[in-house]
DNA sequence: TCGGTTGCTGAGATCGGTTGCAATAACACT
DNA sequence: AGTGTTATTGCAACCGATCTCAGCAACCGA
């Protein structure tokens, strides 16, 4: 394959290479028949241009960074296929950087997308993000966070009304017969987690109950933990509130292993709507986000911020989605 | 930030250009007094390589593509995680490119991987891969594929051993006292897929019971077909056997919608090990791969064909994992 | 017919490195 | 001292595009 250049192509059709640029790059500024005879040429070498080359003269390439703290997650999975999939549509490449929770690789992955000239990127946080820190790094200015942020507006970011979703979930097990309501917090230590809790706390109190926070950690067994509470308890609730979906499948399955089943014994519901929910055992009822909606949603803050320089945050609304992990309660 | 070119870094260090590309890049060509000079100069200024740059020149970069059907599949999700720091250890970056099983998509990442000067590619493959089709483009010599290839020892492959994998399951099931094991079959198209249910074939008449296929699709719905296909029997198998964990969950929440449980009613047990099942409702009995070593090991093969020319074909050997979802056989 | 636009295209510098080759210095040996 | 290495470093072309500037032709109105 004798190397594919814009030279040969220029050679090819009898014009300059900058013809050639422009009639692949800026159409408009070619006469359309020099333009078309110019992509039948490429066409027919089977020639298309080197997003390197075009990168490093336009100090700007298509690339961009989803940094996550664990692709194996599926919350951060869903995201990323909704993502490369926006991205996609757009025109650029998604390159996945999972972080493992280390924020000093999420530094190192900020660094080395500036290094590509990544137009942007979207980071969907484990901690809550600090904007400051986000800022000493040049590439800081340009990204979308996946969560809320705290005192600093200068930050595009998406998420899902927390309030809102936790109220759905109440609601619907009030409508079931539930009042004593647990709830267990979990893995990430987001803002939206704390807004997550903070929801719960104040609308149970709100009704008039006692709020009973099972496990506040933000690790992986919080699930787990959550439920040795539970089991221990004299005075057990009657459902329970998982901050997210893979919180809700760990209370479930170490409920089952002691003898108890969702949704006879305990109601419980989750938060996040992984399809994965629907094959769970049982079923999970959950409050849904708008995964893919977020997705597009912060390819597009992002390419609104690039231009304009404007800034939004934009909050979706959360809706109920119920299978079967609550049902009636039953003394 | 004035832009940090290697030039600067030159003028900076009283040094040509050459000399500070190799104090980076060909440290041994470099006098060590003026290497560790330039060095700490580039330091000061905080200065690094534009890889960009260096790949346009070298006509190779960094970044290794890993292509695969759906990243929302653990099973996947777990092997980019694996892949993300193995290719990390070894100076690449992993970019993940997901095709959602379209084969086109698949051939439109070989070309722009191939533009950007990757080394090579990584791919886990939904359906049979088709070495011809991959060989017409020029990037498919410079690929590894996690299944094995039919008929073409010239590209390098990781798999596990189907065939033993699926013995020890059925010895499991054998050693509880379970007779009659059905089979369900599931999502991907692979080799792989063939291989197990060839191997649970040919097993299970080698043991002189007659198998029970219960469904041989290879799409998401596999498991909850295979379930109606148990419940609609007269006589059904008293454990069964799936393709792989994403089916085995499917096929739990399916007899779990109908009143079966898992394992007293039933034994289930899957093939991949993934790290949810042992948050699934019961903990998930299954056939552990070394998701982690394939993804070491399919860079390692990679590089190594990238040097020698070599190709090989590695298989490596299941484990069997014994949680909560079989049990003894009780009449 | 002539100065002024306007539309297209070519020249050539540039992006940030790499690398073969030449030049120089330093050292070894006869 | 003369000559042949060998170790370092500088020079300049090159990778594959983009983009500003300038040149040229066609077209316009007076």
């Amino acid at each position: 394959m004798p190397d594919l250049s814009i030279d040969v192509v220029a050679k090819a059709a009898g014009v300059h290479r900058s013809t050639v640029s422009r009639a692949f790059s800026r159409p408009e500024a070619v006469k359309s028949e020099t333009r078309e005879h110019i992509l039948r040429v490429a066409e027919g070498l089977g020639y298309t241009m080197s997003p390197l080359a075009q990168a490093l003269r336009r100090k700007t390439s298509t690339i961009v960074p989803l940094i996550v703290p664990d692709i194996t997650n599926p919350f951060f999975a869903e995201l990323a296929k909704t993502m490369t999939q926006a991205a996609d549509e757009r025109g650029y490449q998604l390159m996945l950087c999972v972080t493992n929770g280390d924020p000093a690789k999420s530094d190192g992955y900020f660094t080395a997308m500036q290094a590509m000239y990544a137009p942007f990127g979207i980071v969907a946080p484990s901690t809550k993000v600090d904007t400051e820190a986000l800022k000493r790094f040049a590439f800081g200015h340009k990204v979308v966070v996946i969560d809320r942020v705290e005192g600093d507006d200068s930050v595009p970011t998406v998420t899902v009304d927390s309030r809102k979703g936790i109220m759905l979930a109440l609601d619907h097990l009030h409508g079931l017969g539930h009042t004593s309501i647990g709830y267990v917090s979990g893995i990430a230590g987001t803002h939206t987690a704390q807004d997550r809790m903070d929801a719960y706390l104040e609308l149970t109190a709100q009704s008039g109950s006692t709020p009973v926070v099972l496990d506040s950690g933000s690790d992986l067994d919080a699930g787990t933990r959550g439920a040795e509470h539970f089991l221990a308890m004299d005075n057990p609730p009657t459902a329970i509130i998982a901050a997210n979906d893979m919180v809700a499948f760990a209370v479930i399955s170490a409920l089952g292993r002691s003898g108890l089943r969702v949704p006879e014994d305990v109601s419980v519901i989750g938060f996040d709507g992984l399809a994965l929910g629907a094959r769970f055992n049982p079923p999970l009822t959950t409050v849904r986000q708008p995964i893919a909606d977020m997705g597009h949603i912060a390819i597009e803050l992002a390419e609104k911020q690039n231009v304009d320089g404007s800034v939004d945050h934009i909050v979706l609304e959360p809706e109920l989605l119920v299978r079967g992990s609550t049902s009636e309660l039953r003394k």
